[in-house]
DNA sequence: CACATATAGTTGTCTTAACAACTAAATTCC
DNA sequence: GGAATTTAGTTGTTAAGACAACTATATGTG
């Protein structure tokens, strides 16, 4: 006879919760991207590269907290839809440069909004203040579980 | 002349934080899952079962927040590796009855620690009390934004 | 200079997630 | 009872994330 059932009840941890919230957001922002044919990743990386002119992957990369092959895919699908560009680094050969077209800009100014309406929507089931607070617990968690990662073995106690 | 770069500087939107915050979240638990051979999503899924013994699929589906074609594959791999069965359901001929092995019992608990390790990580750099608010605001968000994905012209002002 | 090492980017593989289309069994409604 | 509708689960496709292996260029050190 063997025990069943032992694990009564333990609450979601804190990652699985997490991972579950990101996912309906996505959703969310998904549905309003979805007359202008990208995705919520695609809009992420698209942001930088306009905010920004003039990136190289690996910037793109730190800024949207993917790793190269992702990002390397995600422009992949960004320049055959005629949203960037890529210009071959000068000063570095390895590298290209990112640019957003005409086109790219104007799917960001009119996407925007719709993120607005996302962060909106968030800010009517917390108050502003929770907002901000959730925000700067998520960079600090962000970062030292970050930190974690690259010196697994520091047992900082 | 275009405009280039004006979208100066505006914060990274919740959900893209979230995201970020919890793939590296993710990434640590799997780096202690790594031994054991399985990912952080099969693990969140034979846990439910090992807890519940006799789901039946759509109900994993729910409890771990993800999609029943998700639940489908994730099974097919815990399957696979010995680590839980299905009886088919003698009630309803259209479901299974899903329960881990000895082995998947034994990988459960061998791992929890693992996960409470996770846990007690991001808990070095927030206190108990911001764990706690952060929580209940994952939760409450979660379920503002699911209801909202369901009724999406809702707007209850 | 030459060799080692680091960095930018690509390619391949596997897993997960979203979505659509599908089968089969159960339920509802007339 | 029988047709329409739900519900449980599977399969296929595409995108993304993690990881490893790889190419090519840059940098650093003897």
């Amino acid at each position: 006879m063997t025990t069943i059932g032992q694990n009564v009840n333990r609450p979601l941890p804190i990652g699985f919760l997490m991972g579950v919230t990101h996912r309906k957001l996505t959703a969310l922002f998904q549905q309003g991207l979805h007359a202008y044919g990208i995705t919520v990743e695609q809009w992420s990386a698209l942001n930088q590269i306009d905010c920004a002119q003039g990136l190289i992957q690996k910037e793109i990369a730190d800024r949207t907290g993917k790793d190269k092959p992702t990002v390397t895919r995600i422009l992949d699908h960004l320049e055959k839809k005629g949203l960037i560009y890529k210009k071959p680094g000068e000063r570095d050969r390895r590298s290209f440069l990112v640019f957003s077209t005409e086109l790219g800009r104007q799917v960001i100014a009119e996407t925007t909004p719709i993120e607005d309406r996302v962060t909106a929507e968030v800010k009517r089931c917390i108050s502003e203040a929770e907002y901000d607070a959730m925000m700067e617990l998520l960079v600090r968690i962000q970062q030292h579980i970050g930190d974690k990662l690259e010196h697994p073995d520091d047992s900082e106690d």
